[in-house]
This record gives structure tokens, sequence and C-alpha cells, in this order.
DNA sequence: AATGGTTACAACCGCCGATTC
DNA sequence: TGAATCGGCGGTTGTAACCAT
């Protein structure tokens, strides 16, 4: 049998902690730890607090040596680093900002980073536009859910490359690149000027359809998998890649850059623009919602669904060097799925 | 000064792998 | 071995503080 449950729940106070509780279970913590086991701790303290909302309250609030707010530009940098290579995987993000909570900086990112990049992203597409003199159509070209000439096929976005040449060549200016690199290298990526295109070692079909070596095996098993981002730091090249499955169809897409862009467009709090030039989705959902919708909606999809069923398909980007790197590294959301792969079986 | 909108952040919720029994 | 809980995580929500009108 299991053990006890967690908690009364209808005997448990719920909201903002007071500071009395705050100082009880503060002093509790100093003295005596928490023993191993937060569910039995408000009952030694008296506390009608579930054991996970001590929990909480201690690592995001109380204990020792924590930051709160007044993020540098160099913590700023480290998170927009880190969030394009591993996405919302805040604990590890924390792990690499002493006295940052993964709550703190999951917070930071949603109210201002975010927001700050994407403010910027959508001046400049506005300011694309009035160049161009295009009216609407933001862009549009970024995700590009062509419908389906002929059923079975996969709806391939058309997402063109950012222009290299605009890209600046020097050298990555955030300080903590290398920290950032042995993470990433950690994490099963690979971070490294010398290292081969690692395209080939990756279970992909970008949209000329050629197979990679380690496609056929996974085609010989009868499955693919869905990933959300790869990232390549190879011969100074990074590679985004985004694979989703649509209506029963694989939607994959392909952004590259150097990786002394990605330096750049961090160091620059301007790397939304570079980034999400060839894929808007990123931030901008509702686009992408229409987008989804649009596609899915389409007479040859076969199949009708909602965005609720949709959105948990938008993976957010992971490391990943090779296949098994990709599995290992899968988040959990991105469970390695046996996708039927169209025309392929 | 009042009101409505926005921002920032603490806290909750629900899921999942690990652990326990 | 399987059921149940624990601990950790990321996503979401509630609300106080702030700002603009």
């Amino acid at each position: 049998m299991g053990r006890a449950p967690c908690c009364d729940k209808a005997n448990v106070k719920k909201g903002p902690w007071s500071p009395e509780e705050d100082a009880k279970l503060k002093s509790y913590i100093e003295q005596h730890g928490t023993g191993g086991n937060w569910i039995a701790l408000p009952q030694k303290i008296g506390l009608k607090r579930c054991g996970k909302s001590c929990r909480l309250r201690w690592l995001n609030y109380l204990r020792p040596n924590i930051k709160h707010g007044g993020f540098s530009e160099e913590e700023d940098n480290i998170i927009c680093s880190l969030y394009v290579s591993i996405g919302s995987r805040w604990s590890v993000i924390a792990a690499q900002l002493p006295g940052r909570t993964d709550n703190d900086i999951k917070n930071y990112w949603n109210t201002r980073l975010k927001k700050k990049l994407l403010g910027k992203h959508r001046k400049e597409l506005q300011a694309r536009n009035k160049g161009n003199g295009v009216v609407k159509q933001e862009n549009n070209s970024s995700l590009l859910l062509q419908e389906n000439s002929v059923q079975q096929q996969p709806c391939w976005p058309q997402i063109p490359a950012p222009p290299l040449s605009s890209l600046t060549t020097q050298t990555p200016s955030f300080n903590d690149q290398d920290s950032i690199r042995k993470l990433l290298l950690k994490l099963g990526g690979r971070f490294s000027d010398d290292y081969q295109p690692i395209l080939d070692g990756l279970n992909l079909q970008f949209p000329n359809g050629s197979l990679s070596s380690t496609q056929q095996i996974q085609e010989e098993q009868g499955h693919v998998g869905s990933f959300g981002c790869i990232n390549s730091f190879g011969n100074n090249q990074v590679q985004f890649g985004q694979s989703n499955e649509y209506c029963g169809e694989l939607v994959q897409e392909q952004v590259s850059f150097t990786s002394a862009a990605i330096g750049e467009m961090v160091s620059t709090n301007d790397y939304s623009q570079r980034l999400l030039g060839g894929s808007e989705f990123f931030y901008e959902e509702e686009m992408i919602t229409d987008k989804i919708m649009g596609a899915c909606a389409s007479p040859s999809c076969g199949q009708s669904t909602n965005w609720g069923e949709t959105s948990s398909l938008m993976y957010p980007p992971l490391v990943a060097s090779n296949f098994e790197g990709v599995r290992q590294e899968m988040p959990r959301e991105c469970a390695f799925q046996e996708l039927s792969y169209p025309g392929t079986q």
C-alpha cells in the first residue's frame, strides 16, 4: 500500500503567507532542516498549510541568499540564450543563476523579457512592412502551412532562412558563454566551432525530402520522432528546427544562424527579430493559432481539430546533438512520439 | 480623487517520474 | 508487482501595486 494522504485539503490554508507563518517555517527549517519530508513539516510546526506549499514558500522566498527582482543585463543574456537553447526548463536555467529561483526566472521571462523582445520584434516587423508597402500579411511566409496538394503529404511550412549575410560575424558578447557551452554539453548538445554539422545524425526530414541516415534507421523501425528544436553549434552555425504534428501531419521548420549572430542577438536583446525572422510563432501565439486552425480546417486535412488539441503539440525547444540526445533530453511534453510519418510508411 | 487598465509576482494546480509500502 | 504518495517541475491564476486617463 501507499502512504498517508498528503494533507487534508479542507483544513489547509491557501493564499498569501503571513509574516508569522514565514517566521515559523523559517525558524523551524533553520533549526531542524526539512527532515526530508515536506508533507509532515506543517504538522510539526503547527502550520495549516500543505507541505507542497511550505516547500514552495521556502524554496522561492524564505531560503537564504535568494535574490528578488533587479535582473542584470548579464542575467538577461544568460536567460535568453538558455531559453533559446533548452526552452522553458526553468530549473535548469535557475541552476545557472545563483540566488535565482525557477519561479522568479519564469515570472521574469513571462512578464518582462518576452514582452520586451516581442515589442521590439513587432516594431521591426511594422517598419519592415511599411518599407515593403505590405499592408497585412505580417511576414506570413514565416509559417506558411501549405495546404496539401496530395493527401498524406506532409504540409511543410516555407521558412526562409534569415539573411545570414546581414548578420555580424563578431564574437558573441554574452559573458557567460563558456558556462552556457558547458551546460549545453551536459544537456547533450554540442557547442564547438569545429564540430561537424549534426543534421545527418538527426532524425530529420527537411522540406527537400532527403532522408538522413538516422532517419533511414528509424524508418526501418517504423517510426520517427517528434522533437522541438535542434541546435547545432558547428561551423559557427546554429540551426533551430521545430517539428510538430498537426492534423496527423508532421510540420517542420528550420532556421539557421551563425553562433556569432546568436551572440549578437542575445547581447543586443534583439534576437527575437533574427530568431523569429523565420518563426514568429515562437511568441505570437495568436498568429500561429490562426494559421494552424486554418491549415487544419483545410479540406485536405481530413479531420477537424481545435486549438486545445493542437496547442499541446507546440513543443518548446530543446538541446539535442544526436538522436539519443533527442530521446534523452526530450521534455516530458515532448515525449517521443510514435508518429506515423505520412508518405514514409 | 476615482476609475480602469496594466504589470509584477506570489501562490496554486496538475502532471510525471521516483519512491515507498 | 502494483497502488499510492512524494518531490519536483512548468503552466496558469489571483491579486496587490502601479500607471494613465
